[in-house]
DNA sequence: GACGTTGTCAACACTCTGTCGAGAATTCTC
DNA sequence: GAGAATTCTCGACAGAGTGTTGACAACGTC
C-alpha cells in the first residue's frame, strides 16, 4: 500500500528520486497508522508495525515521529479540526431543536467517519498525558461554547435557571463523548446508533429548556 | 463463566494456614496494589512493584495471579460490591428526588472511597478485555434497574413518554460514570465535586419527568 | 519417613522501546 | 561541479518488562 512510486511533484530535473521524500514517509507512517487502528488497539500495534507498514526501519521511524503516541496526535489534529468545524451555537435561539441536533449530529458523524482514530484518541488519554491534554482543550472548547449558550438562552428567558450553567454544560459534553465511545466501540451498554442521536439531543434539550420542544426567538 | 475468575493460580480452600499463609500473601499483594494505585496508574506500576511490595519474588507473584490486571479485577470485586449495595429504585415512586439522589449519591460516594480502584478500573478498560467485560457487566446491571425504574414511572403517568426508556438510562448511566471519571482524575472539564450530585440529579429528574422536582405517589 | 501439596525463586527466553553512531543520499554554496 | 551541509537510514546496543521453567524447600498427612 502506498506503493511510493509517484506524483511527488518533486524533482523538476525530471529524474525521480532514488529515495522516497521525507514528507512522503511521514504520510506513510500517518496512513499506516489509521489502517492499522482499524484493526487493533494502539496497544497492540508496535513502532515496528508502524515502521514496516510504511516501508522503513524502526529506528528510521524515530527520525519521524518521538513514539507511537505522537503519530496518534498527528491524526488527532485533523479530526479535532473536522469536529469542530460543524458547531455554531450561536445561533441557538433561531431554532434551538435544529442546532442542538446538527451540533451533536456534527461530533457524532465526525466521530463514526474516523472511528479508529476517535476511539483509539479517547483509549490511550489514559496512558498518555499529551493525548489526554489534547482531548482536554477540545472538551474545554465545547464546554465553553455550550455554557455561552446555556447562558445566553437564560438570559432571554427561554431557558429556566437551576444547575449552574458550565455545570451543566460539562455533564452533557461528557455525556456525549461517552455515548459516543460506547456505540462506537461496540461496549455492552450502548445507544443503537440510529436512535444515539435523538436520545442525546432529547437529554440535551430536556436538561436546558425542561422540554423537547423549546420556543425558538420570534425576533 | 462468572464465578471468580479473579484468582487465577487459587485452589481448594480447607488448607490451614502455614507459616507464611498464602491468604496472607495474596492479602498483602492487594494491598500493595491499592496503596501504589494511589501514587501513579497500572500501567506505571510493575508486576515486580507488586511483587516487592508483598515481600515476595516476581515468578511467586505469578503463582497467586495471573497478571496484574488480575490483581486489579479482585480489587474490583469489592468495589463493585459496594457500589450495588446503595441502590434502591424500586421505591423510585415514594420519592423520585430523594431515590435518585440516594443511588448516585451512593456511587459517587463509593467511588470516591475507593478512588485509585475506580479510577484503574476506567482506565485499564481499554487494554484489558476482562476488566472491561467486568464493568459492562456492572454498568449494564445499573441500566436494567433505571430502564425498569422510568417505565414505571411513566406506567404510573409521572413521567412523560418520549425517548425509549432504554436509551434514556444508558445516557444518563454513561454520563454519570464519565462525569465522575473526570473529577476524580483531576482532568480538565470536570465539575466541582462539591456541586457534581446536585447536577447529576437534576439532569436525571429533567430527562425522566421534565422537571427537578417530580410528584410522588400520594398511596 | 515417604509423599503429595503448597510455596519459592534463579535463570531463561522473549518482546518491545528508545538511542547511538557510522555512513549514504540529496541539496546547497561557491 | 567539488566540497560542505543537511537530511535521512539503519545495524547494533542497552534496558525495562513480561511470562515460563525447573529445581527445590517447607509442611501437613498417612
Amino acid at each position: 500500500m502506498e506503493a511510493s512510486t509517484t506524483t511527488a511533484a518533486r524533482s523538476a530535473r525530471g529524474r525521480r528520486p532514488a529515495r522516497v521524500s521525507g514528507d512522503e514517509r511521514e504520510r506513510a507512517i500517518l496512513a499506516t497508522a489509521e489502517r492499522l487502528l482499524g484493526e487493533r488497539s494502539l496497544h497492540e500495534i508496535s513502532v515496528d508495525d508502524l515502521a514496516r507498514g510504511a516501508g522503513i526501519s524502526r529506528p528510521t521511524f524515530y527520525f519521524y515521529f518521538a513514539s507511537k503516541e505522537a503519530v496518534l496526535l498527528a491524526l488527532m489534529d485533523r479530526l479535532v479540526a473536522e469536529a469542530r468545524s460543524g458547531i455554531e451555537l450561536g445561533m441557538l435561539a433561531r431554532d434551538p431543536r435544529g442546532v442542538v441536533r446538527r451540533g451533536i449530529a456534527s461530533v457524532h458523524d465526525t466521530f463514526r467517519e474516523h472511528r479508529p482514530v476517535a476511539l483509539a484518541s479517547i483509549d490511550v488519554r489514559a496512558k498518555s498525558p499529551a493525548v489526554r491534554e489534547l482531548w482536554s482543550r477540545v472538551m474545554e472548547g465545547f464546554v465553553d461554547e455550550s455554557t455561552a449558550a446555556i447562558e445566553s438562552e437564560r438570559a432571554r428567558g427561554a431557558a429556566p435557571q437551576g444547575v449552574p450553567a458550565r455545570d451543566l454544560a460539562i455533564a452533557l459534553n461528557l455525556m456525549n463523548e461517552r455515548v459516543f465511545h460506547a456505540s462506537l466501540s461496540g461496549e455492552a451498554p450502548a445507544i443503537d446508533e440510529d436512535a444515539e442521536l435523538d436520545a442525546l439531543v432529547a437529554i440535551w434539550l430536556l436538561a436546558i429548556y425542561g422540554t423537547t420542544d423549546p420556543p425558538s426567538a420570534v425576533d
